[in-house]
RNA sequence: GUCCCCGUCGUCUAGCCAGGCCAAGGACAUCAGGUUUUCAUCCUGAAGACAGGGGUUCAAAUCCCCUCGGGGACACCA
């Protein structure tokens, strides 16, 4: 019997969810979804001075808009509460005593500024900049003199002299030595616990069995496996994945554009597009197919196919991947995504036609930001363009399909789709013209372009006074033209 | 600086672990055609890469070594 699958997302609220951490956070999702195990979320909020609540609520919003819920964490509980580190310090305290208790950690009186210092010098001496171990042995007086100067300590543990390997399954086994890794804290000297510390702890009593994380975690990884030999405890499973890097190679940041989940959001990216976009990368599905959506992701999705090498993140690739995913979208789920994104200018009859007008624009669309610009320009501002003017005025027997169209158009009862199209067709009759002929003049005449969407699929939203008005406005810009 | 990771079209990648099926496949973007009343969608096609150098082998994108390049870590941050 295999055991169950648990994961978790660890993020420290400091800020925004970042794109990298929403690709952690899903390739976490997707390995536990696909393995019928728990995810869980946790937050790692021991640093007291960067973490905010407000971080912590927009995480969970963003994560909440990906659609990646978590079995287990804040607001939904588990079996493992509490889910936030900072309400877990009296756990941290206790598997520091049985640390204290096996001798495996000293207090370390050094302050900041010696640290500092320290490492300035090894810097200088082209040594690594790693703790020398000063306070590794000290004697009882010493301690006593440093307690005496009221000096403030922390815990370091005191490593084994071996190397650690990480079995890894992005990157495969990797080696520490231990004069790279040296002793470091446990227990910081304000009482908290230390990140390497507080995770090992977190994730062996979560029972967490997969850790998948960045890479940036790699090297702190033997310092981990110390402390789960130290314990006795079994290690998850690493999977540590390469980094996001921006446009130049960079690690990504703010200048390289929109880095954050809630950005994307804002600019009219549906969560199924970002998804699938994350997905792919650092992942590819073994059938090719890269568009998916959820379901198809999580059915697919395995870690051995995780690839080592870091990517960048392809703005363009995502606009299309949002425009496939939208355009698979019925007209009126498309309205319902499209509520934070109408125009101001979208008039209550429009409103109510809504779902038509979006059938008629939605080809158009790959971002729920492009809606609007095109109703306003279809619908809104009606000023015809000069060239289509001009086009008009010039080509031959042109006035004379739109003299009859708008008889045509005066003449009609009711406005429905198979009213507009006997209409042009009767139109069409009349004149004994066709295709490009026919329509091209109509076009011009009731938006003022030469091209557009579907026109007889634009008259009808437009209904019958607008088209009228219209081709009237265009029949006075032909005469200002002489 | 030290250690660690990585290096296939402009970008995301398949192939690498188990060498021949690879004169390297797909996707985005680009360009050219086509369908469509037009734009878009869609379809077809073009261009475009194994970082460099040494080995090993009958055979290397795939294995080994070196160089170069990029990234990460080296915190009482997570």
């Amino acid at each position: 019997m295999t055991k169950e699958v648990r994961t978790r997302f660890a993020p420290s609220p400091t800020g925004d969810l970042h794109v990298g951490g929403a690709r952690t956070a899903l390739f976490n999702w997707l390995f536990t979804r696909n393995q019928g195990g728990d995810y869980i979320l946790r937050i790692e909020d021991t640093d007291f001075n960067r973490s905010a609540d407000q971080y912590t609520e927009q995480i969970k919003s963003a994560l909440d808009w990906l659609g990646l819920n978590w079995d287990e964490g804040p607001d939904v509980g588990g079996p493992h509460e509490p889910y936030h580190q900072s309400q877990r310090l009296d756990r941290y305290k206790e598997v520091a005593d049985e640390l204290m208790k096996r001798g495996v950690v000293y207090p370390c009186y050094c302050t900041a500024e010696e640290l500092e210092a320290e490492r300035e010098r090894q810097r200088a001496r082209r040594e690594p900049p790693r703790y020398s171990g000063r306070c590794r042995n000290l004697s009882e007086a010493e301690k006593e003199k440093f307690e005496a100067e009221g000096r403030d300590y922390a815990y370091r543990y005191r490593i084994p002299e071996k190397p650690a390997t990480v079995k890894d399954i992005a990157k495969g086994e990797v080696s520490f030595p231990p004069d790279q890794v040296g002793d470091f804290i446990v227990i910081k000297s304000n009482g908290s616990p230390a990140y390497n510390f507080a995770v090992v702890v977190d994730d062996h009593d979560m029972g967490i069995t997969h850790v998948v994380r960045g890479d940036d975690h790699l090297s702190n990884t033997p310092r981990q496996i110390y402390l789960y030999e130290e314990m006795g405890w079994q290690p998850p499973k690493w999977c540590h994945l390469a980094m996001i890097l921006g446009s130049d190679g960079e690690r990504l940041s703010k200048r390289h554009g929109a880095t954050d989940v809630e950005e994307y959001r804002e600019k009219g990216f549906l969560p199924e597009a970002m998804v699938n976009a994350l997905a792919l990368l650092g992942w590819s599905p073994p059938d090719g197919v890269e568009v998916k959506d959820v379901d198809e992701l999580i059915e697919a999705f395995s870690l051995e196919r995780v690839n080592k090498s870091a990517s960048r993140f392809d703005f363009d690739k995502v606009r299309y991947l949002n425009g496939q995913h939208l355009r698979a979208l019925p007209a009126t789920e498309i309205c319902e995504r499209l509520e934070d994104f109408l125009p101001e200018s979208l008039t209550k009859n429009d409103r109510e036609n809504l779902p038509e007008i979006v059938e008629l624009l939605r080809e158009q669309l790959e971002l729920l930001t492009d809606f609007a610009p095109l109703y306003e320009t279809y619908f809104v501002d009606f000023s015809p363009e000069p060239s289509a003017v001009k086009w008009l005025a010039e080509q031959d027997g042109a006035l004379e399909v739109v003299t009859v169209l708008k008889k045509h158009v005066e003449a009609a009862q009711s406005f429905s789709l198979a009213d507009v199209e006997s209409l042009i067709k009767a139109a069409g009759d009349e004149l004994e013209q066709s295709g490009a002929d026919l329509y091209k003049p109509m076009r011009v005449a009731v938006t003022g372009q030469l091209e557009g969407p579907e026109f007889h699929r634009l008259m009808v939203p437009l209904g019958r006074q607008r088209c009228l008005d219209r081709i009237e406005t265009v029949l006075q810009a032909v005469e200002d033209l002489n």
